[in-house]
Order: C-alpha cells, then sequence, then structure tokens
DNA sequence: TTGCGCATGTAACCAGTTACATGATTTC
DNA sequence: GAAATCATGTAACTGGTTACATGCGCAA
C-alpha cells in the first residue's frame, strides 16, 4: 500500500543517512551524476511534500540561520519501514528486463539499512537473475541479426553488454563484502 | 516545434521500416527486449494518435483480413523530417549525463535514415563526449569513496562502469562501419 | 461453451517538466 | 544597486500507468 515513485524511493535512501532541506536535495542530484533524477524544484519539493503526507517523513523549519527560513526533512520510522519494504521485494524479471536502474537505486542505499548480509543476498539475487537473462538475449540477437540494420544490431548489442557489465559488477560486488566480512 | 516523447519517436524509426498496425508495434514492445518501452495499450494508442494529429504518420483501416478491422499506420514525409531533426540534434552535455537511452535510441535507426557517414559522425561525437564525461566521474568518486557507504559506492562504480562500457562499444562500432565502408 | 489470441480503444489517476514567482543575504 | 546564491514554492501541461471495455474467430 501507499508505494512511492522511484523519486520517492531516492528521497527515503537519501534523508535516511541524514537530515536534509529541499536545497540541499537539490545540490545532492545536480552534483551527484549517476541515477538521472531531476534538480527542478518542481520535482523536489512535491514528492518531499507528498512523502510528508504519508508519514514517512517529517519537516521542521529552522528560522535561525541567518538566511531565508530552512525546511529540514527527517525520515520517520514508518518511512524506513517503506524503504525497506521496497528494498526487500523480490527481484522479477520483468525488475531486469525493464528496471534496472530502479534495482541499483534499491541496492545504494542498502548495507546501511538492511546490512551487509541481505546487501549479498540481493546481489546474489540480481547475479542469477541477469544469468539467466542474457543468454535470451543473446539468442534474440542472433535469431533477428541477419534481418536487422546495422544501427539496430548495434543499438541492441549496447543493451547486451549492459546487461553484461551488470554481471561482471554483481559478482565482483559479491566478492568484495565477502573480502570485508572476512576481514572483520 | 512540436517534439515527440520517446515513446514518440520510438514509433516513427520503427514506421520508417514498414507499416504497422498498433498490435504489431505491441508485439515488438513485447518482445524486444531492450529500450523498455511498455506494451501496454494505454501507451501504444494514444501515442500514435497524437503522431496522427500532428501529420506525422497516417493510418488505414484494412477490413479485409477476416479477424477484428485493423488500423496500419505509416509514416509521412514530415514524420521522416522530423525523426530525422531530432537525430540531427548535437549531442549535449545533459544527454550523455542523464539520456544516454535517448542517444541510443536516436542511434537504434540512424543508418537507414541518415546513412551510415552521418552515423559515424553520431558515434563519434558520442565517444567524443564520453571520453570527457568518465574522467570527472572517477574524480567525483575519489573525492568521496572515504565517506560514501559501501552500497552507495558500489552503486556509483556500477553507473561508471556503464559509461565506460558505451565508449568501448562506441569505439567498436565505428571501426565496425569503417570495416563495411572499405569493403564496399 | 469456455477460453485464448488477435485487435482496438477509453478514462482516471499521478508524477515529472517547464516556467514562473518570491524573498533574503552576500559580493562586487 | 545589480547580480549571484541561497531557498521555497505553485500551476499548467503532458504523457505514461493501470484497469477496464469491447469484439471477432478459432480450437478444445
Amino acid at each position: 500500500m501507499s508505494s512511492n515513485s522511484l523519486l520517492g524511493y531516492a528521497l527515503l535512501g537519501l534523508l535516511h543517512q541524514g537530515p536534509l532541506s529541499g536545497y540541499d536535495v537539490k545540490k545532492v542530484f545536480a552534483s551527484s551524476p549517476i541515477a538521472g533524477f531531476s534538480d527542478s524544484p518542481g520535482a523536489i519539493y512535491p514528492a518531499l511534500n507528498r512523502l510528508e503526507q504519508q508519514g514517512f517523513v517529517r519537516s521542521e523549519i529552522q528560522e535561525s540561520t541567518g538566511l531565508r527560513r530552512r525546511r529540514v526533512f527527517h525520515i520517520t520510522a514508518n518511512g524506513l519501514a517503506s524503504l525497506k519494504a521496497w528494498q526487500c521485494k523480490p527481484i522479477v524479471d520483468d525488475d531486469v528486463v525493464r528496471r534496472l536502474g530502479e534495482l541499483l537505486l534499491r541496492f545504494a542505499f542498502m548495507d546501511q539499512t538492511l546490512g551487509v548480509e541481505r546487501s549479498l543476498a540481493f546481489l546474489r539475487e540480481f547475479a542469477a537473475k541477469l544469468s539467466l537473462y542474457i543468454p535470451t538475449l543473446h539468442r534474440y540477437l542472433n535469431a533477428r541479426a541477419e534481418q536487422m540494420p546495422v544501427s539496430g544490431r548495434l543499438a541492441l548489442e549496447s543493451g547486451i553488454q549492459e546487461y553484461e557489465t551488470r554481471l561482471r559488477w554483481a559478482n565482483s560486488s559479491i566478492v568484495h563484502y565477502q573480502r570485508g566480512r572476512k576481514a572483520k
């Protein structure tokens, strides 16, 4: 119930690291090169207000700081629960096919919310799904390569390479976490 | 003027290869694994109607085929011009940072609409932009890696790897086209 | 006669884009 | 006193999602 957009979850993840104002978020989105969230106020402020209406964040106004008033948001217990529930969802085929970016976002804040073991489990599940999916992409390409225009075929290959890159990334991330666990 | 959504351009690109009905498009989106367009009728039919209102496609109803009537769409001269104009736009920094998928889509139909030379020029421009952008990503990561949580850092690395993969792809695609040109 | 594959469509809802508006403080 | 930066917000528009509705022909 009451699910959020990707932007909503990104905000929850960010706010879980510490309280932020809308303008702070704007700066994060403007400077952080990945994930492609818009830094426009028309996206950020309404999204924060929605989260507050849902009870996932709360805000206080800081009058003190000399400058214009700031509204600083922090995550609530319900907000954290919602974030975790989203991160915990099983990875379905359609996530891998059409929502790779969402999966990466689910992972991006995961070791702070669910811990290393769950993050490892997520990566293993992700890698397993990718290992199953990539061969079907190759079959699709092989079956159609002849009748496709060159640029279409190349674009498809680019897509396949993205999946292969993610798989290598997931496997090397698994190794990374496992080393960290042993060192502990 | 009168620009389209990505879906609109994807439809124009598809229709440029040959006339299709809405249902044909649906099948393409359902089976073609890349690019993540929804195969839901609520997306496809309104988009085709918008294109027709703009004069970019036209449709005829085939009553003949025994089954239920089909409305078959084909691209118009204006539609092709709009597609080409979109593909020809210079690549700006923001395209590389936030709209990689759009760039790939612009390329996917390019050699049929603009020819091999233009496609090559596009790939070279794309590769040049990526070559400039990737080092800034590494600098960003190096500057912040210490204070980032592990999963956040890994997610960022995943993003960087995607850009590096695209760059390798662009370079190998350039070589591919150049070989083809010589063989001719 | 039930259900599936073909085939087209509509409507409510929602979120993001773009553009605009406001206002305080600091810097030149 | 102009411009830049900090800081928050609103409103119109647009397009995609989800779910629903319809209807034909065929096969089990």
